[in-house]
DNA sequence: GTGGTCTAGACCACC
DNA sequence: GTGGTCTAGACCACA
């Protein structure tokens, strides 16, 4: 796993998960790779891992089970899924707009992200 | 004006500058504010600003007439769209793209930005 | 460590670190001096060295691994070979020329320096 | 006239001076071009080129007649050639020598030195 | 007044 | 402990 600069290693760590866990690659309930496995999966510090795990602890997406390991809570696709929009319509969807503004982007330019979002709505 | 968290000030001013150059606020010759100067408007130190001018002049994006101020170089505004839409079709799309995906957007949710598109191509 | 006043200290320290991996006292792959452990061995602010490692990362001399520490990057002493020897040939050779010739220096004068290159070459 | 950035603008228009007053193109008394002359010819401030003749008159190198302008010194050559052979001799060679060691540079790099070397000798 | 460098000291994120 | 950023304030060279 590559890390940008821009970002905390431990969030890009805990966004990683979520994305799998959207995915389905994780369901509710099941147990996630253990503090040590992840590190050395990723080739980070254990420590760091542990912080990631923390948060999302705190955050309510992963339970702990003492001893045993982490675990997807209930609702945490969900919750992942409402925070995510949020952020997505306060945030990201404003920046884009400003940005191809400036840019000059066209429509024709976007036709791929169009074609994708149809090929969304249909399925 | 006012600063994000997740990216350095000296890169939001830098941002900020070049926002202003691809609107035409300053043109190709013109002498941008001096480090003081933008340091006491923005209200931050002038180092920070001071490393905001020198990154940008590593970039090519303004030059220096010693002892007399920063100048907006030759062909900064080409130069910094070939950087924005780079970065834009290499980075911002695609996760615009997976984001889309995963966080089931529908095509009725952009309509905005649709709509944004349609009137800035119609110009 | 002494600094002469007609270079930035920033950039003595630089070429200080370069001069000592070009000796091999720092070898591919080795740790620099941790940016406050290197400006108090050498009496300046943390910050001043931290511009000199900072510079030295852009030209891809040393690297940086989070929160662990800077290091030799690979090609370390290829590269730094590289641009001395280009501004040797580019402009330190040229000067030297002009001066000799402008100041009427013999060849006797420079008969130590000759000396210098023979057991340099017979090494 | 192109300026370094290491040096200040006014230390390299004296070099400039002085390089033309040892090459004779500038005779013991004979007139300098006046501070706003020479300010345009090498297009700076006119106060850059009075810190330039009034730093060069203190050195004794070029005398003020009031109202007449800048003349070059008796003794103005044989001044300026001491003092540049002894930077040369205290600072130029020495790091020279130790660049050699260093870069590796051989005999054979420095032919074109040599052979520069003999013809001016030789004349 | 304008850039340029340096110091001192603080605070944060990460390992 | 390690990098990274920012502030505050000072001093210098130059125009």
């Amino acid at each position: 796993m590559e890390f940008k600069n821009s970002k905390g290693i431990f969030q890009q760590i805990a966004d990683n998960l979520c994305d799998r866990i959207l995915l389905g690659e994780y369901s509710v309930g099941d147990k996630v790779p253990s503090v040590r496995e992840q590190a050395a999966n990723i080739g980070v510090n254990h420590n760091t891992v542990m912080r990631t795990y923390t948060e999302l602890q705190r955050e309510e997406i992963i339970s702990n089970k003492r001893g045993i390991g982490f675990f997807v809570a209930e609702d945490a696709p969900l919750r992942i899924l409402a925070v995510r929009r949020q952020e997505f319509f306060e945030f990201t969807l404003p920046d884009l707009i400003d940005q191809i503004e400036l840019l000059k982007i066209t429509k024709s330019d976007v036709k791929t992200l169009i074609t994708k979002l149809e090929e969304n709505e249909n399925k």
